[in-house]
DNA sequence: TTGTACGCGTTATCAA
DNA sequence: TTGATAACGCGTACAA
């Protein structure tokens, strides 16, 4: 299969490639030739070779687009909202499975395949990796922390965590279940005291790792010395974890403890009781990536975007 | 940035390009003259440009993943397999959001792009991305679907089928959540007629989706009129679908109903209680899957891989 | 062992 | 409007 290049069109309609070049990208053909050549090419099923046109343009139509993980709602409903938006290019997804060094050979693959840009979901934007976006010579956009230096997307975890601490602002006792903030400054640091800021009560603080697992552990631990009134967990799925610790432990939701979780993907529909949560539009954030990329292959400047949410009121608090 | 190419190198180093091209590709080179390219390829931080490389060799390092969906842990689990046994492919992951006409699209990408093969994960093998795929000039691999005109690797389903089904073999009533066999047929035909096959009394047979709404549904529907001791979903989305519908009809499981599954993904360790279930080993499909591949690279002819998994009891029976 | 010259398929330049 | 020709970066006969 294709095998059939610009010249065999040139040869069958009796004229030189150049013309079926400028043919195929809109250039200037008497109406005569055009015809001839419209019939040559729709029988001869002709698909331009993408290695040449990048060779020769010096740049491709590909995107790289770096993910921590794949097995999470929200990277996913992102992506969507990335492959919805995309016009004409193509998405090459490189998952980095939450590894920093990771992030540091995927972009080394933009010079090496020659992409034309990058898109970056970003849990922790180190020095190095910061470097290394800077030194591309191509498009970059990121996604999940606020960095001003460069273009973003980012979802308003101020609104979100406010959201939350408010509704929870007058529990005697709270546990929030955070993260690292050398790991997601916007999860650990902005997330976390937009919560705290509208607690007036005595709260304490465990550190998981995104994970259902280690949210679990950290609850049970937790759970060992002191009673929550409320558990407040900066993800769903953290959430999950806490609410299957509570549950080993006998106390019930939400009749003795409230639990928060932040997200509104699936996982809070998917366990019992649901989770009370602030639903971002991971979606649009992807559409909203997509666009912003666009604009920077135009015109190049650190603009922001910012996603908002919903407070969406489900069965555990 | 990588605007170095094989020819500064070559002027830098004092020979000939095409020494540079044997010294990179593992031809002869004197000791000298590579140990003086040595010294410049390094510090010149030289890449090979990829296009030019394909171009040249008419085929490309990149493999065209279609996949029907990535909001799920089969997949993604699947797709880390890959990722762990790739050696020095490019993984061009393509979403069909379970559409037919996209994975026909998905195909067409193929010749356009160049890629150097297929791997897919078919639901539906429709006559139409049959004939697609065996107009290709690359290898393909599917995975999902046992055809034997293919390359596969499957999972076991007349083992899981047979082991629930065993499992729950004495049940007096039980409903089947399925799917339509038309729309996949190892799930909704083989998996299923394993399942049967062990039962020895009554059982209702209802049709979901493989999403979690849909299994809700049918199965709120099937409780109005009926009481189930045993509900078997051929995915665990469906069995936490079929879980909710119970919780809302105020059915105890596992006292009053057991519920089971397929898969062993996250899913059956999220919802409560959590759902015995059967695991496939989805990591290994995925590093099969990319080995098959390379053999099929060198000697093409439509081998069977099948992967078998556990039975793991869990809380729900 | 090394270098020269050409071709992969495409686009761009420049005459005609 | 058209066509011949030169590039893009690389690999590889072939000759030296």
């Amino acid at each position: 299969m294709a095998k059939i290049t610009i010249t065999d069109i040139a040869k069958q309609a009796g004229v030189a490639k150049s013309t079926v070049s400028r043919y195929l990208n809109g250039g200037s053909v008497s109406k005569k030739t055009r015809l001839k050549i419209d019939q040559v090419v729709k029988d001869a099923d002709y698909k331009p070779n993408a290695f040449a046109q990048s060779l020769k343009k010096q740049t491709s139509h590909t995107i790289g687009v770096i993910v921590p993980r794949l097995d999470s709602f929200a990277q996913t409903e992102m992506l969507r909202g990335l492959d919805a938006a995309n016009q004409d290019d193509i998405l090459l997804i490189l998952n980095t499975y939450q590894d920093d060094d990771l992030v540091q050979n995927a972009i080394e693959q933009v010079d090496i395949l020659g992409l034309g840009g990058v898109i970056l979901f970003a849990t922790n934007l180190t020095p190095t990796i910061k470097d290394a976006l800077h030194a591309l010579d191509v498009p970059v956009v990121i996604q999940g922390q606020n960095d001003p230096a460069f273009a973003r997307v980012i979802v308003d975890d101020n609104l979100a965590g406010s959201a939350i601490g408010h509704v929870a602002a007058n529990s005697t006792n709270t546990l929030i279940i955070s993260v690292d903030p050398q790991q997601d400054f916007e999860v650990g640091a902005v997330r976390y005291q937009a919560v705290t800021s509208q607690l007036t009560k005595h709260y304490d603080t465990v550190y998981a790792d995104f994970s259902l697992a280690t949210a679990k552990q950290v609850t049970t631990q937790a759970l060992a010395t002191t009673r929550y009134d409320t558990i407040i967990a900066l993800s769903d799925l953290m959430a999950a974890g806490a609410l299957q610790s509570l549950k080993n432990a006998n106390v019930n939701v939400p009749e003795d403890t409230s639990v928060y979780g932040f997200g509104g993907t699936l996982i809070s529909d998917l366990v019992s009781p649901n989770i009370t949560t602030f639903a971002f539009d991971y979606f649009a954030v992807g559409q909203q990536l997509y666009h912003l990329f666009k604009q920077q292959q135009i015109k190049p400047e650190p603009t922001k975007i910012i996603i908002g949410g919903t407070l969406v009121n489900k069965q555990s608090n």
